[in-house]
Order: C-alpha cells, then structure tokens, then sequence
DNA sequence: TTCATTATGATGGAGACCATCATTAAAGGC
DNA sequence: GCCTTTAATGATGGTCTCCATCATAATGAA
C-alpha cells in the first residue's frame, strides 16, 4: 500500500489527466495530434481534445504546424510552449562562474561565462556571478524578472534555505547566502545545491545516466566529489550531506589529485602519459587507485547500475576508465558499467537548470499548478 | 514533473479514493465513522458512503461495533477486514527457522519455531524450513493454499526469482530456489529476499525506524550485514547487493565478530564487560571499532536520518552504543541518530512478512486490484 | 469529379462527486 | 415518560468529466 497519490473530485482527476498530457507532449518537440495523443495518454480522442483545449486556453499548450503529405484530411498538432518560461542554472566553480538561461524543457539558448581566480574572496566571486548573470539575461533580452525559478550550483554543504554551510574549496565561501545574494538579481524561487549533486542530476537528465534508476556520479577533478542518483531522484540525505564518503581518511579523495598535480614531470600529465611517460602513467595509476576505494564504497553500499565520471578530468578519460575497472574488479562484488561524462564542463551548470526545472515540475503537480500560465510570468 | 501517477477515467479515480480510504481505516484496528473517513479522505460524506458502501460489498471492510457514550446518534464504524486474509513471513536462520503467520496488517497469530544446527546442509535446512511452515499452519489452522503472499529471509544475496546466488554462511545454500521450494507448501507468490534488507525492512514498518525516510541497518551478530531503506522504501540495488560494504577488505566485518567469539576469557562476554572485566571490554571495544569503519562508509554515503542496530548482539546494545556513537564521530560529517531495535529476533521475519503485505499492496494499487476480495481467497 | 481516408466537432449518456435537507436515533433534562 | 439537543443517515438534484457514436469537413488519389 504505497499509494500517495490521494484521490479526490473530478477536477483533481482533470489536473491528473492534464499533466499527463503535458508529460506526453514535452517528450516530441513537433508536438502531437490529437489522435497521436490520445492513444498515448490513454484518453479517448473526445476527452483528449477537452484537455488540449483547457491547456491552450490556459496558455501551456500551442498549435504547432500541421505535417503535409498524409492521406486523408491534415491533423492539428499540439506542442508544449516551453518557450513560455525561462529557466536559469548558475555553476560557481573555482576558476569561473558558469551561467545557463533555457526554456522550460532545458534547451540551453545562451550561456554566459565569467573567469574567477581560484583565489578570490567572498565578495569577489559573488561579483563574479553576479557578472554571469547578468550577462546571460542580457543576451537572452530578459530581465530577471522573467524567470520562473533559478538553481545554483557551489562547493560545499548546501542547507535547505540556500546557505553555503561549509565550503573548504573556496575562500571565505562558508556562510554566504547565495539564495538571498541570488534573490537580488532574479525573481522567482532561487534553489542552490552542491556542485556533485548536480552534475549527477545533469547526468540523469540529459546525461548518459538518462536511462540509470540507480547511479553513482563522480566528480573527478582538481576536487573529488560524488553525487547519488536512487530510484531515478537525486539522493541528498537527511542533513544533506550524501556522497560524502571522501571524508573517510582511509578513502584518499583528498589526497588523490595530488598525484596528478604534483607529478614530477612538466607539462599536462595526461599528455604525456599518452606520449608514453613512465612516471605520468604511474601518477595516473596512484591517482585511480586512490580514487577507486571511494568508489568502491559507493558501489558496494549502492549496488548502482551504472558508474558515471565526470569533471574536470573526464576529458582524459580514456586513461582513467580502464584503471578505474580494475580497480573495481578487485574491491566490487559486481562492477557496474562505467561511463564519460558527455556533458564537458556545462554538466554542474545543467543540473542547476533541472533543480529549478523540478521546482516548476513540482508546482504544476501540486493542485492548483495548472490554472494558468500568468502565475509564473511576472509583471 | 515527477508525476508517475496517469489518470484515466472516473473508474480510475474510484479506484485511488477507494485506496486512500482502505489508507485511512488500516490506520486503526477500532475503524471509524462514515464523518471521521470523509474528513481524512478529503471526500464529502456522500461520496465517502459510496465509498464505503462498495468496498463493504467487495468483502474489504466490515463494520465494527459501535462506540457507546456518545451524544447524539450513534455513527456506525467501519473497519478494514485485516483478518480476510493472512501472510506469511519466514526467516531461515543459521541457528533457526522462524515462522510468523499473520494477518493483512501484519499482526502476528501464530508463530513457529524450529531449531537447526548451523552445520545443517541444504536438504535437512529445507525440511527444517518445510516444518516451521507446517507448523505455523497447523497452529493457524490454515492450509497453505489460504496465503496470500509469503516472503523469505535468507542470509547471502538472492536473484529476482528466489534463487539463492551467493551464501557463505550457510552449508550448500549457495544456488537453492527458495521460491520454488516454499511453493510446494503455498499458493500464491512467494518472495525471497536476503535477511538484513528484510530486518531493515521491518525496522522502518513496525521498529524503531517507523518515522525516519533514510535509515541504514545493521545486523550485528555472528554474522554482520546491513539493509537500507531509502525515501521509506528498501533500497536494493541494481544486482541486488546494496549494503555489502562488508565486501571491502578495509571494513573489517568479516572479522569483527571474532573478537567477540575468540574472547580470551570464559563465558559470555557482554556479562564479563558488566561485570567489568578489562579483557571483555577490550575485546568489544575491537568489534566496534571494525563494525564502525563500514557504517561510517554507510552512513557518509547516504546521510541517513538514523542507524539502527540490530541483530544477536543488539540485546548487549547497551555495551555497543556508546562506543559505536563515539567511532562514528570520529569519522563522519554529522553522526546520525543511533537507536536499537525492539524487535529481538523477530525483525527478520517480520521483514519478510513486510515483503509479502507489500506484494498484496502492489496488487491493490494496480488497477483491477479491488475489485473483488475473493480474487485472493482461493479454492 | 468522385472516392477513400482521416480528422473534427456535436450529441447523448453514464459514472462519480458534491451540497443540501428531511429523517432517524440516541442521550439527557424536565 | 416526554421533549430537546445532538449527530448520523439517506435521498434528491446538480455539476463535472469521461466515453461512444455519428455526421461533417478536408485532403490525396483514382
């Protein structure tokens, strides 16, 4: 008996029916016929065609170009507007702030990039995102009153109003209230998160986990982190705090880059490891060694069906994968595939748009979500 | 936009209004009045008779007795018929086979036990399991083929159909079909899952873990093992070996309960620690810190809310606690509530009870699950 | 031009919910 | 013992949502 799913009167049932279809037609940019859709939602064509005609009234829903070249009489077709609402994701990273504006669905239409020393201050690199904001509002043509939800991305605990709790990777970082910093700039609800976190949600979303129930993320780079994907929703914990695992000492994620950064010889590592440098392999190897306990940690309790690497080292992945393995193969009781990251240096940033794209999912199923589309679009 | 839940036609919403009655009236054995279900449905009182009415018809509630006292005219109660049905619930243990039959909502009628030496091999541990259930229905007075659904524990991981893929507690265990086997003895699915996912499981149902959505458990006894319960719900795994961090040579839990059995002394060690023995409470000392290495991976994994503690050894725990709280501070980010199971040797049953009730569960959610409550009752 | 094909839109009907109100049944005061 | 108060019951009428069905409209092909 898990049921939430409370029934109610039949206007809920309407609501039910209607997010339905909206999950129908998000899935096919081109959009759907009414025929097509029903027999998707499972609605019969008559009913179908009363919730597309609420839908469009309400202004979720448009009619899309009519497809030439069938038989018999052309059908309309229905999309959802997702260029009704715009979304914004904010990566705060150590060396620069990364800004994303999309539409309702994700689709990235500007980014925005601003570079930040790794050594900056509080007050800088808040300037810093600020700058990104801005900037991708302006190449949007949009005022931040426009947007119907923002998510952030930082290094760091995350608690549940937007506040960085701790952050050892950033200068002055600990107690900064992004979601308040960020309120200044945006309308709308503004949601922050953990940059591993997100990069795993990125990664179930539009990522190669996208068809993962259950996936482990990590974040490979000049810091190492992980994020959790169960029974297809990103895991936070009860304080926050999942994934942590490179908190364990014995777990060398904190010493782990330093192989790579400290290698004895010059130039890119992974550049000369490919050229067949003896102590760069070597470095790589401590470095996937160190990396594969934590790994191992998370697999074990997991169980999870699929490994994914991202960050900043998975463009060198064709040398840390195979490693990676064997390493596995020694600890795990099963290895899960493993995966590259496909999303570069965008996919932190992404899983900040999906943050605030949850947020809009979870108003338009609660109750009175689907009224009309003027609730979210501001003054 | 989460939802998972289509509608569908008014039979549909019928259907979860109907569901979320049977919610409401599980929640107490003594039922209630036609005007307390419409207030916690969220239905009016018309629709909730109508409700009640068809589900009263349906064979799954019944009245129940009137409550005197009051002012005014006395409501008729309604209550859900629990007793309709029964499951059963059994855990093959090393030392033990435990039978537990019950009825929909879990409570225990009858229970039967039947000693095994841990040295058994596979044909005599079968007709010591063959036995217990013999038993159970005998004291039931119930043939086999009046269950609902029954659930089985088993030390060693277990596949999707009820095999046994890996033991290495129990002699020639490893490959025996479990569901195949019980299903000589009952009708109706049989369910097998491995015994800690099962002790987790019922800590969160009926133990001490009723409240928290994110629990890691822990079965500590002369074997160690762990079950997660994640968003309220077992957390299994893609290969169904979530939790055997144990695996990992660094968590030393394979080793850990030697400490406590290969104890210089005489006698039982938890007793020799009361009584202050400095051998015995080293020697504990030892177990925990082993024990402490692989929650603290657990527990920096998933942040859960709370441990638990069960198992064997959970009826020292007064001696564990302690010593198990001041290890996880030393090497987690935010040590977690600690509480002890209440369930004594009955947790892993009891989960496999769970693991049966949730089967029917299923039934019920899904469409023609109401229908008729004689679709169980067979022959 | 006519036919075959497919989409559209209107009609009538059934099921599920709700609000409202007269009726019924008990407890307690007179 | 009768009356009042209290609260549940059961019936009525209305609305909403869905469905099946059918006449109509629009297009391509013969």
């Amino acid at each position: 008996m898990t049921a939430e799913t409370t029934g109610g009167d039949l206007s809920r049932l309407r609501h039910l029916n209607a997010l339905t279809a909206i999950r129908v037609l998000r899935a096919d940019e081109a959009g759907f016929t009414l025929t097509e859709l029903a027999r998707r939602t499972g609605l019969s064509r008559a009913s179908t065609e009363d919730v597309v005609r609420d839908l469009t009234e309400r202004g979720w829903v448009a009619e899309a170009e009519k497809t030439a070249g069938g038989v018999g009489r052309p059908a309309r077709r229905y999309r959802f507007r997702a260029d009704a609402g715009h979304l914004l994701g904010v990566d705060i990273g150590r060396h620069r702030v990364l800004a994303l504006l999309t539409d309702l669905d994700g689709k990235v239409l500007h980014s925005h990039r601003v570079e930040a020393a790794p050594g900056l201050g509080r007050i800088e690199r808040l300037a810093a995102t600020d700058d990104a904001v801005r900037g991708v509002l302006r190449a949007g043509a949009l005022s931040g009153d426009r947007l119907w939800a923002s998510g952030v991305a930082t290094t760091g605990l995350v608690d549940g109003t937007g506040k960085v709790m701790l952050s050892e990777a950033l200068h002055e970082w600990t107690g900064v209230d992004l979601a308040a910093h960020l309120g200044r700039l945006v309308t709308g609800p503004v949601l922050v998160e953990n940059d591993s976190k997100l990069a795993a949600l990125a990664e179930s979303w539009q990522g190669v986990a996208r068809h993962s129930r259950d996936v482990v993320f990590i974040l490979s780079g000049v810091a190492t982190g992980a994020g959790l994907i169960i029974d297809g929703k990103l895991h936070r914990g009860f304080g926050n705090a999942a994934g942590e695992i490179g908190a364990l000492p014995a777990v060398g994620w904190t010493r782990a880059p330093e192989h790579l950064r400290d290698w004895p010889g010059e130039g890119d590592i992974f550049a000369a490891a490919r050229d067949g440098d003896r102590r760069a392999v070597a470095a790589i190897k401590r470095y996937v060694k160190d990396l594969a306990v934590g790994v191992s940690a998370l697999v074990l309790t997991l169980d999870p069906e699929l490994v994914v690497v991202g960050g900043g080292f998975a463009g060198s992945a064709d040398l840390l994968i195979g490693p990676l393995r064997a390493e596995l193969d020694r600890w795990c009781i099963r290895t899960p595939e493993i995966r590259v990251s496909t999303l570069a240096d965008r996919g932190v940033a992404l899983g900040a748009v999906k943050l605030a794209a949850d947020h809009v999912g979870t108003v338009l199923a609660s109750g009175s979500g689907l009224t009309s589309i003027d609730q979210f679009a501001r003054a």
